[in-house]
DNA sequence: CAATTGAATTGGTTAAACCATTACGATCTA
DNA sequence: TAGATCGTAATGGTTTAACCAATTCAATTG
């Protein structure tokens, strides 16, 4: 027989509190930085106990669409979408052993080529000038030798993320974002170079940069994976040596 | 005055209970497919209520780690790790404008030229049989006309996912999952093609495939990328229509 | 005026009870 | 005996009511 009839009552209210508070999130009803109301009010509103309310407070917080404060004047505020959620699950990839390091190596090693090569057809003088300002920030720090590695490192991290922020496609700053903070979370550690490393880093960066000055795109973007590519053979030498 | 001593209990019960549980599950102590004690034992083991036990697990559900199922012999399960989570957080940046559908189409001609030259690189000769009986599938489909769009696409997407997993690297097959499951939600109700098309399409895979077969990296993926670009123009251009 | 205190509000947690779904064995019936 | 039916028990889903803990802010105090 053909399904005459659908469930009466769907199950798990709370998820149906998750979608109604989700749409209002998302319709802008609410914006970020503005408060839902109490939980003891939004449980009388939705017609919810306080203690399913709660779970589907947690389910979208997990999704990162709020954030909860504690105390008078906390309560359950709208966040500004991130990729955080992203990097959280590539963690959950990794730790599971979907995806080695070794993977993600290879493809960070194909979105940083296309992030420079687009980032050369579309920068705007500004977006020129601000490279430049931090390529002389980069020579700053490389000027102070290895003791200043670590700054060194925050800078060329800056210059990987202006130059997605340049290719225009907040994909590409999502997903630099996500590879950044796993490969941090991995390889910090095992950060100990010499002079000459700091020295090939600096030039790396300054003629990827003035590539894209040129809008030499093919150019920028085989700069930016051999660039990559060395890192990934440093870190991939002393992973060995620990082994 | 420094920061002596750390707070002496941290807030969020429930938050230390899914780091437990995760670990537990990252770690294999519970492989997929096996079960966690049902809720009342678990609470008891953790000394918590059911309450913030369930807070803890609606998280673990919410990440993709369990999955739970009611009734006698249901409660939460552990699952396979899934890309599913990421699909869904695209799905919200482009529900809040923070990502278009242009983005995300110029993000998926890079990515699928990139998989399909590292398919051409990389493919055995077992993979190219697959490829091969997935092109005969498609060709029965396209020989049937127009009717039959929609299984052809089906086998269309299959041939996109062979190769991505032919690339050997599953962030590739993670990500173009992502991407198809985010187009489809919001293409898939424009599809309407001409048999034009259908000859097209078809032709695109049998030449990406031979490409692949003939280990030419650089034009399987340019083939890949004019693929796709055909495919955005398509539906840029059903879009205008409609608005 | 500055520091302290205390009340009020909000999220965090607990406990006990009941409902709804499901698997499975016991029972009934042909 | 085979098959349908029913009852039971285990499990997640939900409610309620109460209390704890953190935080803000106004009132009080020196």
């Amino acid at each position: 027989m053909a399904q005459l009839f659908r469930k009466a009552k769907q199950n798990r209210i709370f998820q149906d509190v998750v979608e109604q508070i989700q749409d209002v999130i998302l319709d802008g009803k609410i914006k970020p930085g503005e408060k839902l109301p109490s939980e003891r009010e939004l449980g009388e509103m939705l017609g919810t106990s306080r203690g399913t309310l709660r779970e589907a407070l947690r389910i979208l917080e997990q999704k990162g669409l709020i954030e909860i404060r504690l105390g008078v004047n906390g309560g359950a505020i709208v966040k500004e979408t991130t990729w955080e959620q992203m990097s959280e699950t590539l963690a959950l990839l990794i730790r599971s052993q979907s995806v080695s390091l070794q993977h993600l190596a290879e493809f960070r090693e194909d979105v940083e080529e296309i992030v420079a090569s687009l980032a050369a057809e579309r920068a705007s003088k500004e977006d020129i000038k601000d490279l430049n300002r931090l390529i002389k920030e980069a020579e700053k720090f490389y000027k102070k030798g290895v003791s200043h590695w670590d700054k060194f490192v925050r800078v060329d991290e800056k210059i990987h993320m202006g130059l997605a922020r340049i290719s225009r496609n907040p994909i590409y700053s999502f997903i630099l974002e996500t590879i950044h903070a796993n490969i941090d979370k991995y390889y910090d550690r095992y950060l100990a170079v010499g002079d000459s490393e700091l020295e090939e880093n600096y030039r790396d960066l300054s003629e990827i940069v003035k590539a894209v000055e040129g809008k030499k795109a093919t150019e920028a973007g085989s700069l930016a994976r051999e660039h990559v590519r060395r890192f990934n053979r440093h870190m991939d030498k002393k992973l060995r040596q620990l082994s």
